[in-house]
DNA sequence: TCGATTTGACCTTGA
DNA sequence: GTCAAGGTCAAATCG
């Protein structure tokens, strides 16, 4: 049909007014976490937070990503505290809770790809619609009081933590993209969009490693609904779910049964592309669910953003994790939005693909990374996801 | 004029 | 076999 090539920014969808792109330059003044010394910051979450992996985090503390990451420095940085300053910044709805977010996988057994990944949001409780977020990083410190119970939300303490621990290594990064990804949309999307948080206030030079993520992962992040938080405090969604990357064409809408929203359809608009992708959303623009179905067959059209190589593939990475859609077969259970495999990541096609969610073997498969082994990460992502579900769950809420 | 969105109708699928 | 719901098509409309 007709596609668009590669424009990006297709028509603001109705409702969309919400420039989620301003907001990622320039944010008023923001909170900011400054990784303290642990002991500053264990003080403040001395809750025992530090744990992490527990499910136990029965004060809502999840070890999740963080955890991992927190593993990761541990060895003996100031950042070990990941995982407390998430749990700090975390202590929000549970998961239980109405309005949390869910991130579902099901196996639609349909022949194409067969599951499609959906990223679920009941209802965006008020607490999260914290309007920018961006920026934490510029300083050292301390979040402000007034918002949340560390002055940000959780995607924004995500992505301070991020940002934060890729200044503090480069590598950490790719790391975190993988991982983020693997933890399927709300990691990857928190992740991504720390970068613009962080642009304004990393130096120059850390800017573009992350940049490119922020960028494609900004795009990808809405794709997921995860959010824009950054800028639009309240519904970013509206109308083009479509930032992930790609372009997306809507076809469809429908009241679904049992939804009180319409469900809208989208294609991608490249040729032959076979991708599809339902986007509920609620009254108020805000995106409730996604679900994708099938997988790119081409890359990501560059000009959203355009310039950053590199935004395509560390996009990539961090995108694909996300919602691993698709074809789920191998997914399945264990793999889940986990199994992203290197070659994925490397690959900036795969990226996508990931996220529209499909692919089928290419993927699936690789429970446990290198990156997780050298870590000593023992439990497989999906392990891991389900320890931590609540934390990324929690980061998913894009809410608004 | 072109491309995207809207929207009602039609087709497909599952119970 | 029937019905309901979901998914897709395609003409009309809009920007």
């Amino acid at each position: 049909m007709t596609d668009n090539q590669g424009q990006p920014p297709g028509p603001p969808p109705p409702g969309s007014s919400q420039p989620s792109k301003p907001a990622a330059t320039h944010d008023p003044p923001r909170p900011t976490i400054t990784l303290p010394s642990r002991t500053s910051f264990e003080s403040i979450f001395s809750s025992g937070a530090g744990g992490n992996t527990g499910p136990g985090l029965g004060l809502g503390f999840s070890p999740g990503p963080m955890t991992l990451v927190s593993n990761f420095f541990s060895d003996g940085d100031d950042c070990k505290s990941f995982s407390q300053l998430l749990a700090g910044a975390m202590t929000s709805p549970s998961p239980g809770e109405p309005g949390f977010p869910q991130l579902e996988k099901r196996n639609s057994g349909d022949n194409d790809g067969g599951s499609e990944f959906r990223f679920k949001q009941n209802r965006p409780p008020p607490m999260f619609s914290v309007p920018t977020p961006s920026g934490f990083l510029d300083s050292p410190g301390i979040f402000s009081p007034g918002q949340g119970p560390f002055g940000m939300t959780h995607q924004q303490a995500l992505a301070q933590v991020t940002a934060q621990a890729a200044a503090l290594s480069p590598s950490f990064f790719n790391f975190s993209t993988e991982f983020s990804t693997s933890f399927s949309t709300a990691p990857a999307t928190s992740l991504t969009q720390s970068p613009s948080l962080t642009s304004d206030t990393m130096p120059p030079q850390e800017i573009p490693s992350e940049t490119p993520d922020s960028a494609v992962a900004t795009k990808e992040s809405s794709d997921i609904a995860l959010s824009d938080q950054r800028s639009q405090p309240s519904s970013f969604a509206v109308d083009k779910p479509n930032d992930d990357g790609y372009n997306w064409r809507k076809y469809g809408q429908k009241q679904v049964k049992g939804s009180e929203f319409p469900r809208s359809y989208y294609k991608c608009t490249h040729p032959n592309c076979p991708v599809k992708k339902k986007v509920e959303r609620s009254v108020d623009g805000q995106i409730t669910e996604i679900i994708y179905k099938g997988e790119h067959n081409h890359e990501r059209p560059q000009s959203k953003r355009g310039k950053d190589p590199n935004a395509n593939s560390q996009a990539n990475s961090d995108m694909a994790l996300q919602v691993h859609g698709g074809n789920s077969n191998k997914s399945k259970e264990g793999t889940g939005p986990y199994s992203m495999s290197k070659k994925r990541q490397e690959s900036s096609q795969a990226t996508h693909d990931n996220l529209s969610g499909t692919s089928d073997s290419e993927e699936v498969g690789v429970l446990k990374p290198e990156w997780m082994r050298k870590m000593k990460i023992n439990l497989t992502p999906r392990e891991e996801i389900q320890r931590s579900g609540q934390n990324w769950r929690q980061l998913l809420h894009i809410g608004l």
